[in-house]
DNA sequence: AAGTCGGGGCC
DNA sequence: GGCCCAGACTT
């Protein structure tokens, strides 16, 4: 009989609360957070807006990596009506490289809501955080709970691995009733910790340094009296590998266009949808088998209605995103005629190639705007030779 | 319930 | 190359 394609079976969700009124655990873990963890900048402050700032920047993104961003966000915007008051550009600009640029675009709109609706002030209800641009359960959590002690659950990518193991329920996170589950899960052992900050703070500090995705250590684990999954020595099988998807690859021109003073052409991106309201160079993806100049020449003319000569090529690269990868080809272009009437862009500009770095480019363009300022200063500025 | 949304560090 | 990360939002 023929196999049923299917997704694997939800394992059966083992009942809660199982360490229920077993304020031991708590105390193993609060003791061993007591005795040590890593010294991060937003563990130092009580303040409502710095824990909200990383929390955002911490969404789907490595502590290690954060860390320098929100240094310089803070020196920049030292409190809400800073970031309030400050153009979007500048925000994206500095966030150029974190990705999930909707995530700077909604920061930047909730800290205008709290200027005009809390008085600048981060609201105290957690409906009220959770129901700001970008804030979920699990952020607005922590920002009530890290700020004030307040006791709600949070449920990042550590946690859910540490509850996963803890219970051995093999399931791979992204399903909706084992979100449900680890919710609940997570509600019942905060309701248990002698102090919800630290609970949180050790859950997610365990998932980051002992309980991690790759080879879990449990010898170092100060809870694994408690675990199914290492008592059953199935640790390294949960949680289950997400299922993947086909990454789709795709070929692109884009043109660093030149005008008769030496200025280049940059367009920026619609706010919504993929690296919104950054800035880059047109172009698009090639079409069957035509020339890479070709691509480059019909992208602008279709998406700017000017043409264009293209000359020679600047470089080419490879980059991956989250769910396709592109081979990007940048060629030098002389500008014959018209002025951009862009289909699908929110705004261009001719501007000195010295210049460009005071915009936001993706990383795919980072590239090629540093061959563009070694280039120039080489030669003399306003000057291209194809 | 499934897709979208970046980039880096690690294997 | 693939994998995952202090998730949220849209449809």
């Amino acid at each position: 009989m023929a196999k049923k394609e299917s997704k694997p079976e939800l394992p059966a969700l083992p009942e809660l609360p199982i360490l229920r009124r077993r304020p031991a655990f708590a105390r193993a873990l609060g003791a061993w957070y007591g005795r040590g963890h890593r010294d991060l900048p937003w563990r130092r402050t009580p303040d409502p807006y710095r824990i909200w700032v990383s929390e955002i920047m911490l969404q789907q993104t490595r502590v290690e990596t954060v860390i320098p961003y929100y240094q310089r966000f803070l020196e920049r915007f030292r409190d809400v009506a800073t970031l309030a008051t400050a153009e979007l550009d500048e925000v994206l600009k500095l966030w150029e490289g974190l990705g999930y640029y909707a995530r700077a675009r909604n920061l930047h709109r909730a800290a205008g809501i709290l200027v005009t609706d809390h008085g600048g002030l981060m609201p105290r209800d957690l409906a009220a955080v959770n129901g700001l641009p970008g804030v979920g359960r699990s952020t607005a959590g922590s920002i009530l709970c890290f700020a004030h002690g307040q006791r709600h659950p949070v449920l990042d990518a550590n946690v859910k691995r540490v509850l996963l193991r803890l219970y051995a329920v093999a399931a791979d996170k992204g399903r909706p009733p084992v979100d449900r589950w680890l919710w609940r899960a997570a509600e019942i052992l905060v309701e248990d910790a002698p102090d919800p900050a630290d609970h949180n703070q050790a859950l997610m500090e365990l998932g980051a340094t002992v309980c991690g995705s790759g080879a879990p250590t449990c010898g170092d684990c100060p809870v694994r009296r408690w675990c199914q999954a290492h008592r059953q020595g199935r640790q390294h099988q949960i949680p289950l590998p997400r299922p993947k998807r086909a990454t789709p690859h795709y070929t692109i021109g884009v043109g660093v266009i030149h005008n008769d003073i030496g200025d280049v052409l940059v367009q920026k991106r619609p706010a919504d949808g993929l690296l919104g309201g950054l800035w880059e160079f047109p172009g698009g993806k090639r079409e069957g088998r035509e020339k890479l100049t070709e691509t480059v020449r019909r992208e602008i003319a279709e998406e700017l209605g000017i043409e264009v000569s293209v000359g020679t090529k600047i470089t080419t690269l490879e980059h991956a995103y989250t769910h396709f990868r592109i081979t990007l080809h940048a060629y030098h272009c002389t500008h014959l005629g018209g002025t951009p009437k862009p289909r699908a862009a929110d705004a261009w500009q001719w501007l000195p190639v010295a210049q460009l770095s005071d915009l936001a480019f993706p990383r795919a363009n980072q590239r090629i705007l540093e061959l563009l300022n070694a280039s120039d200063r080489g030669s003399s500025p306003g000057t291209y030779d194809p």
